[in-house]
DNA sequence: TTATTACTTAAAGTTAACTCTAAGTCAAGC
DNA sequence: GCTTGACTTAGAGTTAACTTTAAGTAATAA
């Protein structure tokens, strides 16, 4: 079976070598084995396994949590349940911080406008008429 | 003109008074007026700009560089081009977050319907013959 | 053979964005 | 007049996720 260097496959994942060690040390990784020079070797599966947790990183999970779906990896069927729900979890999140992001999208949409058409009359002072005067407190676009 | 005090600021932003402070302390409000006392008053300006911050922070903009922005608005009208400049950067950056959310939110589906199945059969090992076996170094589905 | 390079470890340092602590001030209610 | 609670400050502490350092080992190239 084809094996990977800590170097080989940190190119590959854009990160240094020191990053998977760190990894490796929280627990993420636990089924890579050493060459009899005490180097890791990285198989196959651990190369999905980090598929897998760059996934669950960019979707905002912290490592010690990523930890616990490794371990429950280790643990065979009995915790598919468990995995399962982490993952609908992960799947609410994500489409909670695209909801966020559309919000905050709206309003540098707005800005770039606004900014537009101060920079087309030379002055921001075009704005001050067409400011709409409510409530602070009540107008808030975010 | 009606003004507000550090609590209601902080509950309407739901942060708290300590985070204002800290924000304040970094330069991000420089026109907070003091009353008699040494106690910060907040204008309806002051709550305007805290929004927008608000929106850079959500974007993904660190503090020190918010920090410029405000120091662009405190000089007027000859900084509007880096302004501008600076709010189509905040598009690209976060229509780019956008663009990893849904590959992330695509892995992750696959994902859910993966434990679905390995649920209904009571083992994962019911996947065991479905993997697509190609050279793991370029099934990056990320 | 020697130099270089990649690897190993444990542990300390970094950065951002708070968050908390300590010590003190001030205004309102009883 | 005194207590309570919200405010003030400077500065130390926290957390996550690295990132760097120091000291040493192992394999490869000239």
């Amino acid at each position: 079976m084809k094996t990977y260097s800590i170097t080989e496959v940190a190119e590959y994942f854009n990160m240094t070598p020191h990053t998977l060690r760190y990894y490796d040390k929280e627990g993420l990784m636990p089924s890579i084995e050493r060459s009899s020079g005490g180097k890791r070797v990285f198989k196959e599966s651990d190369i999905e396994a980090l598929k897998v947790i760059e996934c669950l990183k960019s979707s905002g999970m912290p490592i010690k949590e990523i930890k616990h779906f490794i371990e429950w990896c280790s643990e065979g069927d009995s915790t598919l349940q468990q995995r399962y729900d982490m993952f609908l979890e992960r799947k609410a999140s994500v489409e909670a911080q695209m909801e966020e992001l559309k919000r905050t999208m709206e309003v540098i949409e707005y800005k770039c406008l606004y900014y537009q058409t101060a920079l087309d009359s030379g002055t921001e002072a075009v704005h001050k008429n067409t400011k709409i005067k409510i409530h602070p407190l009540t107008n808030l676009y975010k």
